[in-house]
DNA sequence: ATGACCTCGTCCCGAGGA
């Protein structure tokens, strides 16, 4: 079973772009990040003709998460619980159901810039908040996995620049220990376990040229339990797809898993 | 050496992103 996430920037400007990947890549699940569009609006029917599931938890203009899987789904959830007050739609949660049942959980982790500051404090709160879901993912000691744009750049080794980088949410310390915090709990990052070392990133920015010069950084993550880990197949960064027509910054993460 | 982008909204600029 191949799950992948996508932060595609906008479900309408990346109407031509996405249904290209799934029909190259025909992920059986993929989790996406900033649709940037409230459920009614969301075109599902696009995606229900290539025979996809589709669930959403969008909101206007901003944020705004969804699943997509050619497997059955069961017990939807909407929204990272501990605080009922967070209007943000940044997560969904599914059951897959392949051969063997998968908990996939989509999330699209607060940027948190400019740090310090009220945005920085929410990222914090809102990984803590992560860090008691995943707890509880562990201690059901069943297959799940945690995929999306974490806006975490783990290691300096992650980033082309890593000095450009220092002082923004994305790595400062504060914001790494909370994305260690998580791995340590047991979780395993998908991309890490297949590829070691610099050079392997998951989203460019659209200035500066950075695609052409390769400067990049690694912030679209894969976390699985150890449950979902052995049955681990294969996983993979599809850059090329930065490359193609009125392409979204990121690009997919794909996890294979014998499930 | 410097500057350089993109998306959404009810919209020709500002906010947000990373």
């Amino acid at each position: 079973m191949q799950i992948a996430t996508f932060n595609i920037n906008g479900i309408k400007a990346r109407i031509n772009a996405l249904p290209d990947w799934l029909r190259e890549a025909s992920p059986d699940v993929v989790v996406l990040q900033e649709i940037k569009s409230v459920d009614a609006a969301f075109p599902r029917e696009l995606f229900e003709d290539m025979g996809y599931t589709v669930e959403t938890h969008g909101q206007k203009s901003f944020n705004g998460v969804a699943i997509l899987s050619k497997l059955p789904l069961e017990d939807v959830t909407r929204g990272l619980p501990g605080d009922d007050g967070d209007e943000q739609a940044r997560w969904i949660e599914a059951t897959v159901m392949g051969d063997v049942p998968v908990r996939v959980c989509g999330l699209y982790l607060p940027n948190g810039n400019p740090a310090p500051g009220p945005k920085y404090d929410y990222k914090l709160a809102w990984m803590a908040r992560l860090k008691t879901r995943a707890a509880e993912l562990l201690a059901a000691e069943e297959p799940a996995l945690m995929a999306g744009d974490y806006n975490i750049i783990p290691l300096d080794e992650d980033a082309a620049r890593p000095e450009a980088w220092r002082k923004d949410a994305l790595a400062l310390p504060a914001s790494r220990a909370a994305f260690r915090e998580i791995l340590n709990l047991g979780f395993t990052d998908a991309f890490r376990t297949r590829v070691p070392g610099p050079g392997h990133y998951s989203f460019w920015d659209y200035q500066a040229g950075a695609w052409q010069r390769n400067d990049g950084i690694r912030i679209d993550h894969i976390l699985m339990t150890p449950d979902c880990a052995d049955l681990m197949r294969d996983c993979r960064i599809d850059a090329a797809v930065r490359g193609g027509e009125k392409p979204s910054d990121h690009v997919p993460v794909v996890v294979d898993l014998a499930a």
